[in-house]
Formats: C-alpha cells, sequence, structure tokens
DNA sequence: ATTATCTATAGATCTATAGATAATGC
DNA sequence: ATTATCTATAGATCTATAGATAATGC
C-alpha cells in the first residue's frame, strides 16, 4: 500500500525508476494488462512482465503466484464494474427500459475501450476460454443476464409486443457481440473520442434491438 | 497432391490413420486452424499442430517453414473470397446498393463462422497484429475499403442524404466491427444455424447504416 | 536414386525455487 | 528480526537441424 517516497524496507531494486506511485502487485498488472493486450498471454514470459513493473523476474513471485493469477485479477477487473452498475439500472425503474439499456452499453463501452490498457482487449485472448478462469466466466454470465432483461423489457414497451425467447436469445447475443466487438472497432481506429463512440455504440444496440 | 489410397513414396508414417484425403501440407492447415484458434497461436508447438495432421514434429519442416507460415495461409485464405465477393457486387450496379451490402455481409458472415474451423477466430488472435502478417492487413484493408463504398452508396440513396466522410467512417467501422464481432456471437452460441444467423446480422448491419 | 518420413539432439528458451543480500525496525 | 529484493540455477520445455531409414521408381 505505503509508496511515501521515503526509505522502504528490504533491498533494493536493481534497475530503479522514478516512483510509479503504485503498489508493487499494481505495478504488476498494468505491466500485465499492456502486455497480454498487445503480445497476448502465451507470448508474453513473466520476465518482459516483471521487467516492465521495474522489479527482476524472480521477484515477482513474491506478490503472485504466476501469469495466471494476473489474468484472473484484470479479468474480474474489467467486468465487475459494470456488473454493479447493471443491478443498479435493473432496480431504478423510474426510467424507461430503453434509456437504462442505452446507458448500460454506453457505460460497458467506455470501461472497455476507455481504460488505460484496453482491458477489453483481453476478453480476446483464447487462453480465457481454458477452464481456468471460471469464475470470469460465472461473472460475465450474470451481466449478460442483465443485458437480456434489459433488452426484455425494452421490447415490451416498443411496439409489436413480446418477442419469443430465442428471438429475445439472439437479439441479447447480438447486443452483447455488438458491445464486445467494439474492442475491434475501438482498435482499428483508437484515437477517436471514446465518450462519443461509446454513444454511437449505445444508439448502434438499440436499433438492433428495434426501439 | 495425389493421395490416392495407393502405395506411397517415402518412408511410412510411425502411427499410421485412416487416409483424410488431404495432402500433407493441408492436413497441417487443418490441424493449425483448430489448435490455433482453441488454444492461441504462441501456445500451440510444432509438435501439437504435426502431431494433429498425423505425422511428427520434425516432418512438419518438410512442408513448411514454421508456424508462421501456416498463420499467415490460414488468415490470407479467410479474406481473399470475400474480397472477391465484393468486387462482383461493387461492379453489379443493377441491384439497389443496400441489397449488396446485406448480401456482403451475410456471406462474410457465413464465411467466417461457417467454416469446418471457426477461421474467424484468427483475427483475435494477439499475435495476428505483429507486422509479420502486413499481406494479411493489406488485404483486409481493400475489404474495408469495399464496405465503406457499399455503405456511401446505400446512404446516398436513403433518405438524408449525403454524410460527411467522419460519419461515414464511423458506420463503416461500426459495421465491420459487427462482422467481426460476431465471431465472438457464433461463439457463445455455436449451435444457431449459420444461415439465419447471417441473414439477422447482415439486418442489424443495414440498421446500424440506417437504411 | 529419390522421396517422405523417422529418431535423436543441440541450443535456446522459460518457470519457479533456493538461498544470498541490503535495506529498515526495534 | 523482518522484509523486499536480488542472483543463480535446475528442470522442463520447444524449435529447428542433422543424419538415418523405409518406402517406391527406374
Amino acid at each position: 500500500m505505503e509508496s511515501g517516497s521515503g526509505r522502504r524496507v528490504g533491498r533494493p531494486r536493481a534497475a530503479q525508476r522514478p516512483d510509479s506511485g503504485l503498489a508493487p502487485r499494481a505495478e504488476l498488472l498494468v505491466a500485465a494488462a499492456e502486455l497480454f493486450t498487445t503480445r497476448g498471454y502465451a507470448a508474453t514470459t513473466t520476465r518482459a512482465v516483471a521487467e516492465r513493473a521495474g522489479m527482476r523476474q524472480a521477484s515477482m513471485y513474491h506478490y503472485v503466484s504466476g501469469k495466471e493469477e494476473l489474468l484472473a485479477a484484470l479479468l474480474e477487473s474489467t467486468v465487475t464494474p459494470s456488473l454493479a452498475y447493471a443491478g443498479e439500472l435493473l432496480a431504478d425503474d423510474t426510467r424507461p427500459a430503453a434509456d437504462r439499456l442505452r446507458e448500460l452499453c454506453r457505460a460497458d463501452v467506455e470501461l472497455l475501450c476507455g481504460g488505460a490498457h484496453d482491458l477489453g482487449g483481453l476478453y480476446l485472448l483464447p487462453e480465457v476460454r481454458t477452464g481456468r478462469f471460471a469464475q470470469f466466466h460465472a461473472v460475465r454470465a450474470e451481466l449478460k443476464a442483465a443485458y437480456r432483461q434489459l433488452i426484455a423489457a425494452t421490447t415490451d414497451a416498443a411496439a409489436g409486443g413480446v418477442p419469443a425467447e430465442s428471438e429475445l436469445d439472439l437479439r441479447t447475443d447480438l447486443v452483447f457481440g455488438l458491445i464486445e466487438g467494439v474492442i475491434l472497432v475501438h482498435r482499428s481506429d483508437p484515437d477517436r473520442s471514446i465518450a462519443e463512440f461509446a454513444r454511437a455504440t449505445a444508439d448502434a444496440a438499440l436499433r438492433i434491438v428495434g426501439a
């Protein structure tokens, strides 16, 4: 925790750099996020992560058990905030469902693309599908369920009446896919204003849903 | 080329299996596609590819120079057919632009998701962004340009008049992103009918464009 | 003789542990 | 004494080459 510039306990680092202000574990997470998203998980060595965080390879093991723990922690940090927000929006029945759906989409895109290190890009790593990240998948499934509920409420209110279950599934998948696909779009033009882009994506989602 | 079941020149394979009917290089490509998309590029060893193709690790080098060549070949096979089709559609001015755009989207989704081995998934590999696959990126940029032209023609024809360049760029990115994001959607529910799904995605694309 | 494969392996990693060291804290 | 780091390295890979071998072709 303590990162005050004063003297620090323990042997000094070999290559010292200006204090990042982050705790060592956080330095490792930032380094891992950058490397995993740009080079991939398997292609990133523990040495690369540690060295980028300013310490030697072996020192990393003082803070984490290995690469896997870093990826798991990063993944959860990308989905937990959206899930919490989705819970708030679901509970707020003073606003029309379409507004709340739009707002969730917008916030989700901002989170995925807005963070300093393209955290959304982690979703695309093939290793994420291996069973070791079950916790992440569980939380993500909850988020998807929240989207589904908001989409149902939105289409309910729109003309045309209640859609069939399978139609609702399809729309949920398309919207969820659009949001995640947005990561690819963001990559193809990272300079575009995130706020504007998030709004445009949310509008596109509502059009997909047919609101 | 020759795969006739008759006697074959050269030392027999150690572990023989029923003849796949494919040339050895094609066997390697199929094996690589499966492994790269499920486990990732860096996480896939040359041994895994060769063994899945029915030969020993070292024998692979008789046909390809290494993993990199396999990925490059696979990537190009995913984009070349769509690009050719896009060329045809652009030339055909007997059909309304919106129809042609819808058709390109539909065909592209079918190609990306319909192939036996989720070739679209290759786009998501982080290693693909490294400079070594410049040829692929060039062809893909051409395909995007074709999308852009069709989108421009579509919105031209629609009410509201010609959009600004930046608006056209955004729409192109969103549509292109939707098509690529579709890979993620497909993964989340691989059993859904591809044909129907491709049609739904094409419709979603047209709604994004505002046609 | 030519070919497609094999077995064996050198050299280059990469991970994770063992044990040393250089700070502060008391 | 405690702590955070370091250096060194064993063991486990993984790639790509060298050279042997078991078929067919002539």
